[in-house]
Order: structure tokens, then C-alpha cells, then sequence
DNA sequence: CGTACTTTTGAATCGCATCAAATCTGGTGG
DNA sequence: CCACCAGATTTGATGCGATTCAAAAGTACG
């Protein structure tokens, strides 16, 4: 990905090392950088009327907050939810590259991937049963029906919209109703699922 | 908007009529053009497992499907809605002119205003009530939190993710608790909310 | 005037959120 | 190595709110 960027952009790149549970920025702030994640997870949220916190979205590796290039101010908040390693470029050269070899090319089609990641979630969102939520995220996020989990269940609820409750016993269900097969890694807090019933 | 565009492009643009309730594209298509809606109503939809449909977003002005641009084929169906007026470029033309005159940075802000509208849809269908989901609608997508609906009551349900019946009873539940106020405008099928509780 | 659609209200049902509590887990430090 | 702790996982019980089905009243339009 990076390898798509001009060279004098990447030449200003600076590396970013966060702990787990550090923020990185907060909305409202204007940014200065744009951010490349590495390695390590970030998650955007926002804070709802009662201060309950909305996952928009977890991240293991890419670009953040795409749509922040030519913003005013930021529009959500970003934390790391694991020890992560960062590049960030100035947003003013980012902005200034972008008619490179025709790097907007490849900025645009960054943007075009995220509006239909968006849109399924948004699709996904308009489910009303956890079941079809689990379901639609399989046949949408998954490689041929199936999904590797990154981190736990509980945040991955928080993804879907559901209480972590209720995504553990809809899981069980599913599996016991052989709708789903559910794989439990070693050490890493990872789950395969694999989906049972035709597309 | 349209003045943004290279001369170039505005020239190869070609005039769609469209009745109510045709289709304008379907999913999995190539798409052979980029279209301005002018006049009228597009809805962007969904098929679901059992056929439902999903209303992924309507439009009464501005260009569709903005991530099509680069894509292999459509990833949602667009149907007219109300009887419609639209502008159609060529696409092939449309990226060969990106370049032009810095046009790819307009393109560019256009898309990153879409993700921040998908991302304030997305935040939103997460929430579990529907008072919640109304009041920050009139939050995110009302002036000063004044909102004018268009269309239906029922054509706004489909895009909150609620049943029409439950957007009704909730809708004169806050009007009672003066949470907000509805005002019906004459022969249009519009609606005029006030919040009266601070943001 | 009739038809199609929206708006409205009612009643029954279902599923999710919530609270609560127990168990399991990985990781830390003694 | 073991004790311990924080967090994830699991299960149970309860209540609320949204969906659904049904039906009536209102409204736009030809």
C-alpha cells in the first residue's frame, strides 16, 4: 500500500510507537497528520448524548480517517485498543502529492473501498436480528464465508451493535443449529467461523 | 456544483428522464455512466436474504453512487423514486478528467463528505431506540436542529431502520413531551422539526 | 367518485438489553 | 511454580420496546 505513495511524500514520514489504550486524537481537533497504521489496532469512536461510546470502527492496518484529509476538524476519536506502530504524514505535503504521478488515482479509490465498507455496515446495522447481522458479516467481511476474528467476541458485539450477551448466545445457537462452525485458536483470541447454509 | 466540472466533461453530458419507479442501475452492472440527479428522487437499495429491501440512501440532488466511479460494477440497486431529471457523463470520459485543473481534489471532497454522512447513518442505525435515532438525525442532518423531511413518514422509517408504525407513535410521543414539534406543511408531504431540548 | 397509498391506533408477540453472578482465561508478580 | 487479578466468557432471569398483524380513517390523484 505505502509502495503507492511518491517518494518525496514518503520521505516525510514519521514513526509513531502507542500503548495500548492511548489516544491519538480527539474530535473536534484539527488534523495535522495523517496516520498509517502499521501494526496494532486503533479504533474511531464518538461519544453518544450520555457519554456511551460508539465503535464506528477497528482497525489492524491502513490508513485512518481517510475522509480527515480535508477536513476542518475531526469527526470522531481514535485511541489504540493495542500497542500500534504509526506513520504519519503531514496533511499539507499529503494534500500537495496528491496530483503526483497521478496519486489521487489511488487516494480516490482508498475512498471509494471505504464508502462500501461503510454502506454494508450500514446495511448490516439495519438488521434487527443479531443472527442476520452475524450472517451479513460473514458473507460481506469474510474470504468465501469466512472470518477470521480480530481481538474478542465483546468487542466485535460492540462493531455489530449488540450487547456482548446476546452475540455469545446468538453464536451458540448458530453453531448448534450447524449454521456456523466456530474455531477457538491457541493462544490468540482468534475465531474462525465457517458458514454452513448455501449464499 | 456542476460548475466545478471541466468544460470538457459538461460538454459529453447527456439529459435522463426518468418516470417514477423506474430503475436507474441494478447491482453487479458495469457502470457505463456517472449520474447528476437534478430534479427528483433517487433511492439507493439492497436485496436481503429473503428479499427484503433495504433503502440504503435517498437522494433529491447531486451526483450517485460516487464510489462507482472506479468500480467493476455496482454494489446497490437505484431506482427513481419520484419522477426524475438527471445529467449522465461518460465514465471512461470522467476519470481521464480528473486530472483537469485540480478536479480530482472536488472529486475527492465530495467523497470524503459521503463517508462522513455514512459514518453519521452508521452511528445511528447503532442506536436501539428510536427516539434516539430521530433526535440525533435531527442532530446530525438538521440546521440548527430544524429538520425538512423529504417525502413520507414512511419513506423516513425505511431509512431509520424502523418499522413505520414505530416512527409514528414515537414521533407524537416526543411531540407530547414537547421534545419536539411537527409542523405539516401544506399539499407537500413535508415535515418541519424543532428540537426543545439542548444539544 | 373510486382507488391507492399514507397515516393512525390497537393488541399480541418476540427478541434484545440489562442486571446479576459464576466461571474461565491470560498475564503479573511474589 | 503458585497466588492473584482483570478482563473475557457464559448462563440465568426480567422487563421493555420494537416488530408484526390487523383494521380504520385520512388524503392525494385521476
Amino acid at each position: 500500500m505505502l509502495d503507492q505513495l511518491p517518494n518525496t511524500l514518503l520521505q516525510q514520514r514519521k514513526t509513531v510507537q502507542l500503548e495500548a489504550n492511548q489516544p491519538l486524537f480527539i474530535q473536534g481537533t484539527k488534523p495535522k497528520f495523517l496516520y498509517f497504521l502499521e501494526e496494532g489496532e486503533v479504533q474511531l469512536t464518538r461519544c453518544g448524548q450520555q457519554g456511551e461510546t460508539c465503535t464506528l470502527q477497528r482497525i489492524q492496518q491502513g490508513f485512518l480517517a481517510e475522509a480527515s484529509l480535508f477536513a476542518e476538524h475531526y469527526h470522531c476519536d481514535a485511541h489504540c485498543s493495542k500497542k500500534s506502530r504509526l506513520s504519519a504524514f503531514p496533511i499539507k505535503a499529503f494534500r500537495q502529492q496528491l496530483g503526483q504521478d497521478g496519486f489521487y488515482e489511488v487516494w480516490i479509490q482508498l475512498l471509494s473501498k471505504e464508502i462500501k465498507r461503510l454502506r454494508n455496515q450500514g446495511q448490516r446495522l439495519a438488521l434487527n436480528s443479531a443472527s442476520d447481522r452475524i450472517i451479513h458479516c460473514l458473507q460481506t467481511e469474510g474470504e468465501n464465508g469466512v472470518l477470521r476474528l480480530q481481538g474478542s467476541i465483546k468487542e466485535w458485539a460492540a462493531e455489530l451493535g449488540l450487547s456482548h450477551e446476546t452475540l455469545y448466545r446468538t453464536l451458540h445457537r448458530l453453531q448448534k443449529q450447524k449454521q456456523l462452525e466456530i474455531v477457538k485458536q491457541k493462544t490468540a483470541t482468534q475465531l474462525k467461523l465457517t458458514m454452513h447454509c448455501p449464499t
